[in-house]
DNA sequence: CTTCATCCATACAGCCGCGTACGGATGACG
DNA sequence: CGTCATCCGTACGCGGCTGTATGGATGAAG
């Protein structure tokens, strides 16, 4: 009956996550995620099967956080279409990005995950095309269209490349112009 | 004066990268990159000094196969810029994008990492650069198609989205219409 | 046939993380 | 105060990988 004291279930969710993020799947490892929560491994294995177990909640918790949770967001500020398309740009942080392309790596040899970034993906995806879709008449311009933004969601955060004078964010600017025209 | 026997250097950097494309740099290690060579470990450690010497003459080796010869392959088939782009996606094999996109995401970890791959895509917009302002006159122009296309180029093999009745292929297609536009 | 460079096998010590077991400590509740 | 659920500390054995040392095996060169 006791509330939550030190160490919930959530903590190691978000550390997991973090680590995710910073040095990818093989980087998430208990003994460490203890270290930086304070604490030895003694209470986790009480909240998680094992390891695989941690991993599968911090998708889970990832899933949910980047898709629902961003278009909610997105389709709340109610603004049109374009405004809406430049709004998820400017939203899709760099720690969230970072997170994101960890699983991508890691979806590259595990099945399980590769079946949960395809939802992601598609939902996303669907999404996309509902806001190409509002001004933009031919079904496969839209989809075109689409593709190009989401490789320039990854890109954008992706290469390393620099531009001469302009900035990043300078090239951004021009590219989705261009998309949005 | 004995000529390369069995297992040379270039047999464990092959291997390093194949387990690197496969599982990241975290899935490069000696041990079973051994058993898959049918050796032991002895005569690795004649080779290089430890793992990381490994990691880094692999990283070597990507940087220079990865740019220059693929631009001067592409410059000897002596076709139109256009042609040249098309030809540079197909080109772009499933493996090959692998390896790079494990470079990628050990470079958001590693600093020494992080400058190569700038170096290396420095390079390789500063080619694209070279092929749409071959047909393209507004500079601001060139350099958004550039990055939309170095995007694109890094999302068809990253993105797990479907796409309705649409192949992938036949999206990249429609992409790449609008960017040689 | 001897020499020499190249490459491999084996054995060893050490580290790190996993999963398990068990004995607490802590604080809400009655 | 006693009970109970929640969470933590410690210790153990296990396995996998690292790097080192050392003694070959192999085959070209002389």
């Amino acid at each position: 009956m006791a509330p939550p004291l030190r160490t919930p279930r959530r903590k190691w969710i978000e550390e997991g996550l973090r680590a995710l993020a910073a040095g990818g799947p093989d980087a998430v490892r208990i003994e460490p995620l203890a270290q930086a929560l304070g604490v030895t491994r003694g209470g986790f294995y009480w909240h998680f099967e094992d390891r695989r177990a941690l991993l599968e909640e911090m998708l889970d918790t990832w899933e949910r956080a980047t898709t629902e949770q961003v278009i909610e967001r997105l389709e709340s500020e109610g603004q049109d279409a374009r405004a809406k398309l430049r709004r998820l740009f400017a939203l899709t942080s760099s720690s969230v990005l970072m997170t994101d392309l960890a699983v991508r790596d890691w979806s590259r040899r595990e099945q399980t995950v590769a079946e949960r970034l395809r939802r992601v993906d598609n939902r996303r995806m669907e999404y996309l095309r509902s806001l190409f879709g509002a001004f933009c008449p031919d079904e496969d311009d839209v989809e075109a269209r689409c593709m190009l933004a989401f490789s320039l969601l990854i890109g954008n955060h992706f290469i390393a490349a620099d531009h001469d004078t302009r900035s990043r964010a300078d090239v951004l600017e021009l590219a989705l112009r261009r998309l949005a025209a």
